[in-house]
DNA sequence: AGCACGCCGACT
DNA sequence: GTCGGCGTGCTC
């Protein structure tokens, strides 16, 4: 193609954005090429970029380039069959790229689903006929009806309609809805969505959830209720051919339920009237690379602006949440949230009594205590299930020889490789780094190399072993079955491992956080963690509100089945049973929990009461990398001459090297938002300008949540 | 981020 | 003599 000199013919002007790199200098605002006439801000293009056609969006911004001296190239395509995305899209997108420093370009086209960059305008054309085809043929069995409401729904509900009724326009104030495993938080969103759907026959509700394994049964749910809706789904999970029809699906309006993961909130809804945020404290919403945003916040932020309501739900909310939604009082105007609760599980099965073995007093290296075991018999014998929980995968965390004291480092990683029995192989989870087991010692050759702690596979094997001899009731020999990220890997596994759980095919199943989460698991009575202790005394100081969460959701898992839910039980074993966090969690008391630690947070100064920002490098020398960001930072002092940003020196991350990068951190605290924001984007540019060469990479995270 | 260009080691 | 390693630099 011969390069045209831009004259009269060619066109005007329009700035569109591309998926160019945060800290690509092109990035800071959008490209502009040629077109015979302007194009609305929002319209999908086709763009010659260096060597490739790219997707772009038109976007607002100068009609003319900053500088005169680059020679315009022409748009490739208009991609007309799809209406322009909204302002209010479009503002959601320069929000994210500017809270979270990163390009608009990147979070604009990340919002997209991959398979538009690929299809012109005749696919395209093709996959919107299909579309109105789909619309069409949906709605034949009648909804499901209903359930019946306890006091605390309806009271939580009609809180809801009466704030909505009063807004007349106004901004909604999020609220939280915090409410026990089982107290029905999700006939609440359902009927909140009726609701709105009912009303205006453009509305969409977009529904979110942690993770992809735990969509399937909200969607059941939603579907069997509204089956006169069109329903999409929203995650990683679905094939690019499903995410596309998806997005198109919701961009078009048609469908008017969306239920996704984190990327569903930067999804085009044109029709937003409500946001559901299901589990809002859980930490898969913080997106942990890329533009690293909180699918909570924004969903917050988005409902704000599209004058939606968003309602969170949560048995044990985020501090954030939780302080943000707290009563007036004592001089204190409350927090901006609406803070709706329902403390009682319905059907009036009680929570689980919750039992702590002191390890302490147990015979050293015990992994089951002889109490549990025999609690874990008893219910096996009577046809029961249990859990058991323990946050190690593979068989023991290292591999060492007693002789010289060698040990399974890995070699890439200032981490030890997990040994995993199964395929005898020792494993680095941080950088994937794989060997067979060594016979003898690598270092002296001695054979009788030993195992250090205990993963999930050791758990199962010592079970197996521990109650070999216990039958079932009917005289058959007992499942343990174990499920982590290494049995879950293949498609379809986890699904088909769930439905050997809920058929009653397994006694006891054995696993890591993933069990702990959502599933009903109806014929579990008995849920034990094995050993929680380390996020007591954690450096990362959201470790104990995690471990709350964790245990209580685990508890959950226990006893939904009202008739044995009675004797339901959640074991935990630890070596500090006088902890507070246990006697919270004994009494069931998440309120006391979330009290006491906003206590500790407020005195040390940590978040909510503070904002912070994060900031990583990587460079294949420590020292180096902690050197830029330590000058970056006294860079970025002279622009805070009051000291309103404090920043902590920068020390090495943990794990310190990973895959043969050395890794470093720096983080920035605040208790003025505002400064923190208006800082942060110089610093972006000074660590961007005093970048040197060993530095292989760096970012901010704004609103860290594991620092 | 892609993708080209560019300048040094082991092979059809 | 080529194929290809990834360092450096550019993309409206």
């Amino acid at each position: 193609m011969s390069s045209l000199l831009p004259d009269a013919a060619a066109g005007v002007p329009v700035p569109v954005l591309v998926a160019l790199p945060a800290h690509s200098p092109l990035s800071a605002r959008p490209l502009h090429y040629l077109h015979p006439h302007a194009l609305p801000a929002g319209t999908l293009v086709r763009v010659p970029l260096g060597a490739r056609q790219v997707l772009g969006v038109v976007w607002d911004g100068p009609e003319q380039p900053e500088s005169d001296s680059v020679q315009l190239r022409a748009i490739g395509e208009v991609l007309e069959a799809l209406p322009p995305l909204d302002a209010g899209w479009r503002q959601l997108v320069q929000f994210t790229a500017r809270y979270y420093q990163r390009s608009m370009g990147e979070v604009a086209l990340s919002a997209l689903p991959p398979q538009l960059r690929e299809v012109d305008g005749t696919q395209l054309a093709r996959r919107l006929k299909k579309l109105d085809k789909a619309a069409v043929g949906s709605a034949t069995e009648p909804a499901e009806a209903p359930l019946p409401l306890s006091a605390q729904q309806q009271a939580a509900l009609a809180t809801l309609q009466h704030q909505r009724l009063q807004a007349q326009g106004q901004p909604l104030p999020p609220a939280l809805l915090f409410g026990s495993t089982g107290s029905g938080k999700t006939e609440v969103y359902l009927q909140a969505a009726a609701a709105l759907l009912d009303e205006d026959a453009q509305a969409q509700v977009l529904v979110m959830v942690p993770e992809i394994n735990l969509t399937p049964q909200l969607e059941q749910r939603f579907a069997r209720r509204f089956p006169q809706h069109r329903m999409v789904s929203m995650h990683s999970g679905m094939t690019p051919a499903q995410r596309l029809q998806a997005w198109l699906a919701a961009h078009f309006g048609q469908a008017r339920i969306v239920l996704g993961t984190r990327m569903a909130v930067l999804a085009s809804l044109p029709g937003l009237r409500l946001i559901v945020v299901d589990e809002e404290h859980d930490p898969s919403y913080k997106q942990q690379e890329g533009a690293r945003y909180s699918a909570r916040d924004l969903a917050i932020y988005r409902a704000h602006h599209a004058g939606a309501g968003v309602l969170l739900g949560s048995a044990t909310p985020s501090l954030e949440s939780w302080h943000h939604s707290r009563p007036a009082g004592d001089g204190d105007a409350g927090g901006r949230y609406l803070r709706l609760c329902m403390p009682d599980r319905i059907g009036a099965a009680p929570l689980p009594r919750v039992r702590l073995v002191d390890m302490r007093q147990q015979p050293w290296q015990t992994v089951f205590s002889a109490a549990l075991l025999a609690a874990m018999e008893e219910r096996i014998a009577r046809g029961e299930q249990c859990m058991v929980l323990l946050n190690r995968r593979g068989y023991a965390p290292v591999l060492h020889c007693g002789d010289c004291g060698w040990k399974s480092e890995c070699p890439h990683c200032s981490a030890y490789r997990v040994f995993h029995k199964l395929d005898r192989t020792l494993r680095c989870h941080h950088c994937g780094f794989t060997e067979r087991v060594p016979f003898a010692c690598p270092s002296c050759g001695n054979q009788d190399l030993r195992t250090l702690g205990q993963g999930t596979e050791q758990l199962e094997e010592a079970l197996a072993q521990q109650l070999q001899d216990l039958q079932r009731p009917d005289g058959s020999a007992i499942r343990i079955l174990r499920m982590d990220a290494d049995t879950t890997r293949h498609a379809g596994s986890l699904e088909q491992q769930l439905g050997q759980v809920h058929a009653g095919d397994v006694d006891v199943l054995v696993g890591t956080q993933m069990i702990a989460k959502g599933h009903d698991f109806r014929r579990i009575t008995l849920v034990a963690a094995l050993n929680p202790d380390s996020a007591l005394f954690s450096s990362d100081f959201r470790a104990p509100e995690r471990l709350f969460s964790l245990l209580l959701q685990a508890g959950g898992r226990a006893g939904r089945d009202a008739a044995i839910g009675s004797r339901s039980e959640l074991w935990i074993q630890t070596q500090f049973p006088e902890h507070a966090l246990f006697a919270a969690l004994q009494a069931h008391d998440y309120p006391a929990f979330a009290a006491q630690q906003l206590e500790e947070r407020a005195a040390a100064g940590m978040p909510p009461f503070s904002h912070q920002a994060l900031v990583r490098a990587e460079s294949r020398d420590q020292q180096q990398a902690q050197d830029f960001l330590n000058l970056a930072l006294h860079s970025l002092q002279q622009y805070d001459p009051q000291g309103l940003v404090f920043g902590y020196p920068a020390i090495p991350m943990t794990p310190q090297r990973v895959a043969n990068r050395e890794r470093a951190q720096m983080l920035l605290e605040t208790d003025q938002r505002q400064a923190l924001l208006r800082l942060l984007p110089i610093l972006s540019q000074l660590l961007q300008q005093h970048r040197p060469r060993g530095i292989l990479r760096w970012a901010i995270d704004v609103d860290p949540l594991a620092i």
